[in-house]
DNA sequence: TCAATTCTAGAATGATCATCTTAGAAAGAG
DNA sequence: CTCTTTCTAAGATGATCATTCTAGAATTGA
C-alpha cells in the first residue's frame, strides 16, 4: 500500500542540510528549500509537515551523517589522542570548511538557548560532541582534571568552527590544534 | 536649522543591539525593532534609512560601546596578560553572558565570508580584537610564536561566546581561561 | 510670536512568506 | 487491467514583510 518515496530522502536532506548551514532557518525560504532540493513546496509539506519539520530532518541527518559518521571515522574504537587530534584537524577540510559552516555551531549561535525548532538537535549534537570527546580524555589521560580538558577541547572545536565559517584566516589553526594535543600527550601516564 | 534628533540615539542603538543580538537580522522584523527602541518604523526609516542601515549603526555601536570599550577597560595602556585575563573572564559576564551572545560572533556565523551588511563590522570587528591580543602578546612575550598565541587566544574567544550563547554549562570556562593565561606566563622572558 | 524646517505617527502598498487546496499522475494490489 | 491509494505539481490564500506616503506635531531661528 504504501508507495516508496518517489525522491531520494538521504540527498533531499543532504540538500537541504546544506541549505540551512548557508542561510540559516530564517534566511531560507521555502521557495529557496524547493530550489535546493528539486522538491516542490507541495512535495515538502508532504513529506516533512512543514519548513520546521525539514530544518529537524535536516538537523538529524546532520548529527548522524557528518558528525558522528567523523566520530566514528577518526576516533572509532581505538579512543585515542591521536585520532582526535585527526578529527580536529579534518574541520579545516570539507564539508565544515566550505564557507557553510557547521550546522551545529550555526543553529547554537542562530537560536541560542531559547526553546525553538533546534532545541533537541543541539542538545543532541552537542552531547554526542562531548561524550565523544570526554571518552577519549577520560580513557587516555584521566585524573580530576577531565572537566577541564574536556571544556578546553569543546570550546577549541567551536571557536575553529566560527573563525571558518567567519573566512577568517585559519592558517594558523593547524599549528594551535597540535601544540593543543601535544600538551595533552605530556599528560599522558 | 537642522533640529536635533528627538530621541536618545545611543539608547535606540543599545536597543537594537540587543534586538539584533537576540535574534540575528534575518529574524527581526522593522516592528520588532520598533516595539524594542520604542521609535515607529517610519522614525526608523527616516533616522537610519532601512534595516539595513540600522543593523550597520548598530553593529557600530557594539564594536565601539562593548568591544574596544572592554578592551579599554581591562586591557588599557597597561597590555598585560593579566587584563587581557579579565578581559576574557569578563565574558563570562554581562552583556554576552545574557544569553543573546555577542553580535560580532553571531554575525560571524548569520552572514559567513560572503559580502553582506555585515561584512565592513565584522572585518573592523575582529581587526579591534585580533589588535589588541596582538598587542598584549607582542609586547609581553614576543619571539616566532606570537601568531600560534594570538590564533590560540582568538579561538578561545570565540568558542566562549559560542558556549555561552548556545546556553551550554560554562562552569568550567575560568578555570580553561586561567589556565591558559598560566600558560602564557610561564612564557614570559 | 511666526515661519521655515524637520521630525514622527500611522496607515497604505506591493512583495514575499509559509502554508493549504485541488486536480491529476504514478504505483502497487487484486 | 483496474481500482485504490499516495504522491506531485501548481496555483491560491492570508499573514507578514520591508518600505513609502501623508498629514500633522515639534523645534528653532528670526
Amino acid at each position: 500500500m504504501t508507495r516508496p518515496r518517489s525522491f531520494d530522502e538521504a540527498a533531499v536532506l543532504h540538500d537541504a542540510m546544506d541549505a540551512f548551514r548557508r542561510s540559516g532557518f530564517a534566511g531560507v525560504s521555502i521557495k529557496d528549500l524547493g530550489d535546493a532540493t528539486g522538491l516542490t513546496s507541495g512535495s515538502i509539506y508532504n513529506a516533512f509537515g512543514d519548513k520546521e519539520g525539514l530544518y529537524r530532518a535536516a538537523f538529524g541527518y546532520y548529527i548522524d551523517a557528518v558528525i558522528r559518521r567523523r566520530i566514528e571515522t577518526y576516533v572509532g574504537e581505538a579512543n585515542d589522542l591521536n585520532g582526535l587530534e585527526q578529527l580536529f584537524l579534518s574541520l579545516l577540510c570539507a564539508p565544515e570548511s566550505d564557507e557553510h559552516g557547521c550546522l551545529l555551531t550555526n543553529a547554537a549561535v542562530e537560536f541560542g538557548a531559547q526553546p525553538s525548532v533546534a532545541s533537541q538537535g543541539l542538545a543532541e549534537g552537542f552531547a554526542v560532541l562531548e561524550a565523544a570527546i570526554r571518552r577519549v580524555v577520560e580513557g587516555q589521560i584521566g585524573g580530576g582534571q577531565v572537566g577541564l580538558l574536556v571544556a578546553r577541547l569543546l570550546l577549541l572545536y567551536q571557536g575553529i568552527l566560527v573563525l571558518i565559517r567567519a573566512g577568517q584566516n585559519i592558517s594558523a589553526c593547524p599549528a594551535v590544534i597540535r601544540s593543543e594535543f601535544e600538551q595533552l600527550r605530556k599528560l599522558l601516564p
